[in-house]
DNA sequence: ACCTGAACACCGTTCAAGT
DNA sequence: ACCTGAACACCGTTCAAGT
């Protein structure tokens, strides 16, 4: 604390605001993950005191959303914009998915909060909505489908999360010699990304598809 | 703690175990949610100190697994058994989902934890790949299946989970008129959770068909 | 308006001491 | 072998006091 005194008569300036805290959490997150982002860890990269947050955050909670939204800002729906709907639905979840694999650990955030004050998550959920109902979609079938797809968005980015040995069974292997048999076969085989990643694909497609055909939407 | 006193004389019962610690913190769980479920909290159900329960589980952590594993056996495989391999996998999916559904607070868990030490677990992936394999699947298919699978089935869960007012734009709406139009319809539309599961067995049926078609299994 | 410093009511975990 | 009680190093949050 003794170090961290400014020079004397240099005026402060304010330096805490949404954004800067935003970004300071993420670095945290980022390089030592989501258990170490504490109020203390976070004041102390903003060269602040703990209770210096509260008056910009209302609560940690708070301060979750906003990364929240900050990462889904990083999520590109711009295809809607200009490609056919099959198109831009392939390319905005292949970049969601993208975006949740690169922060996993805040998948369940992500899938829970509520959308409150996220104006990037709102920008986001426009351009998907307006893509599709000018599809032909119609309105009471937009969310259902984005939420379907997020499902599976979510699902398929925690396989990636989930750590390699996930499937050792351990001492219960002896009376599971099938299940032995089945991870032993993907440990030789490919690479797991690359099979998650194709199933993904095999999911998506097959998903839209239905539900076009569902919706009678062309 | 001084009525807490056992009559003099008799004798101290061990009375901790794994399946006792199992309950009594899916117990705490089940009636004030998850964040409810400290180690002062369920020593305290257990008419015992906290330290105690280090005794038997190396840690939180550890009463987690128990817990995660305890849940797995409520899945219902026993399908994999009888039925052909399709109505088998659509039963332990819907089995699998309600569980899910029900104990939608540990999806993150049951999805990243490692199956270590965890009989039910293992019990039910050995029913579900002997199945697969009997029916045609080769062994290096049948993890990547079944991990696709719980990707929807977790995600799906998670859209029962989100609290119904996730789609709330809250301030943002008036620059997101699509998406606000969106969110009513649904609103004034059916049952959410009707339509939920309904997308979930659009989306089961359309990935276990062009899986099977991929892997040539019949 | 914004920050500090002290305090509060918690966490999970360890460990010497008891039986 | 198993439990207690005290202690440790943390949490998030509040609030009077300063500027």
């Amino acid at each position: 604390m003794v170090g961290n005194r400014r020079p004397a008569g240099r005026p402060r300036t304010r330096i805490l605001n949404r954004e800067v805290i935003t970004d300071a959490a993420r670095r945290i997150i980022t390089s030592d993950g989501v258990p170490a982002l504490t109020m203390t860890r976070l004041a102390q990269r903003l060269s602040v005191t703990p209770s210096a947050l509260y008056n910009h955050a209302t609560s940690k909670q708070e301060i979750l959303r906003w990364i929240v939204d900050s990462i889904m800002g990083e999520v590109d729906a711009s295809a809607f914009d200009t490609e056919p709907w099959r198109e831009a639905t392939r390319a905005w979840a292949a970049s969601y998915r993208d975006v949740m694999v690169a922060h996993a650990e805040l998948i369940s955030s992500v899938a829970t909060i509520e959308v409150i004050d996220s104006p990037r998550t709102v920008a986001m959920y426009e351009r998907v909505v307006s893509g599709l109902h000018r599809a032909g979609f119609p309105f009471e079938a937009c969310l259902p489908f984005i939420a379907a797809l997020e499902s599976f968005i979510y699902g398929s980015a925690f396989n990636e999360l989930a750590p390699a040995d996930i499937f050792d069974p351990g001492d219960e292997g002896d009376v599971a010699p099938n299940f032995v048999a089945a991870v032993e076969a993907s440990q030789r085989g490919r690479n797991p990304r690359e099979i998650n990643d194709e199933l993904f694909d095999i999911g998506l497609t097959a998903f839209v598809e239905s539900s076009a055909e569902r919706l009678g939407v062309c």
